[in-house]
DNA sequence: CAACTCATGTAATACGTTACATGATTAG
DNA sequence: CTAATCATGTAACGTATTACATGAGTTG
């Protein structure tokens, strides 16, 4: 079986969900997945391409009234197996997360402790928005799709990052009296 | 002022804590910022050849006895001033960090519930391992940096990893049990 | 008619890893 | 003599973003 990219599966699992073209596919992305991945359209519209040359999804040209044509994207049963693959295959290992503000608190020493707290005050600031944003998704889900089978899969990567936000807010607060 | 990207900062911060070539660049890497910065020595060796030809380092041929020769980069007072300038600059905004479990469990619907179990019992896992990697790496900075004024900051990066990866290891086991 | 949303697409560029190539020295 | 460590470097490839180009329809 061919391999693709983690991006490849994300547009083949987002197919399954109701979202037929390229554009309603960032719309989703947009919203829902946000917070974990994110792509443009120059990753979508070749990998739609792409997948359609593989047979892993047919396209139809539909016309719509009150807006432009759009292209249907529909999974092929070839398509589902290889998400269904994938989705059952253990990660490899978890990645290395890039942190632009732990790698300038590592070379602190070149700074102020004011400049430094600054900084950390800064992200403590974004974490908050970031935080603020999870919740708005949450109750997003929560009234409009309540009856979507998704809605429980949706939620629990939310409270993910929701966990994982309010620990790095509460680094924040600890690091900026300890430093 | 030229800009650089965050790696290119990150090797000029580096230069300043007595790492001098890029093979000693890797190693701090591999030891210390290797839980939040990671670059390969396709990116180092070309980096340095760069900062040089902009002046932000100067390099100079050593030899040494029982090794081969290296080459000993250094920084000028325009690379410690756009190192500290950059630290000084908050971050624009925070990066969406990928996560393939999450991209899985997002699509959840399409598995079975032990299916689903098995993933997250697997990156519960690979998180615990990585937090003991985190405990081995501040023992290693407590006893061998002991003096060292970077220490501190280095601690701190490392309690951020700890934090965030105790909560992610907490959310494992609440959704297991809740799914 | 201007501004906005819906919709598709590509080219240039940036970023990064992997694999490969080379070679010195040292320890067993 | 062989394996390991020290050391530098490049080419091919994969991945992704940004900017650009185009154009239909809708709302004020």
């Amino acid at each position: 079986m061919k391999e693709y990219n983690n991006t490849t599966y994300a547009i083949l699992g987002i197919l399954t969900t109701g979202c037929k073209s390229g554009y309603a596919i960032k719309q989703l992305m947009d919203q829902s997945l946000t917070h974990f991945w994110k792509i443009s359209y120059g990753q979508i519209y070749p990998t739609l391409k792409q997948l359609t040359a593989n047979e892993l999804v047919t396209v139809t040209n539909t016309q719509q009234d009150g807006k432009p044509d759009r292209k249907e994207y529909d999974l092929t049963p070839k398509g589902l197996n290889a998400l269904k693959n994938w989705l059952s295959q253990p990660i490899e290992q978890i990645p290395v997360e890039r942190n632009e503000v732990l790698l300038k608190l590592f070379f602190g020493k070149h700074q102020s402790t004011e400049q430094n707290r600054m900084q950390l005050e800064d992200y403590k600031r974004k974490l908050e928005e970031r935080l603020q944003t999870y919740h708005a998704i949450a109750h997003s889900i929560q009234t409009h799709h309540e009856n979507d089978p998704n809605a429980q899969y949706w939620l629990f990567t939310l409270d993910y990052g929701k966990r994982t936000t309010v620990a790095a807010i509460d680094w924040c607060e600890a690091t900026i009296k300890a430093i």
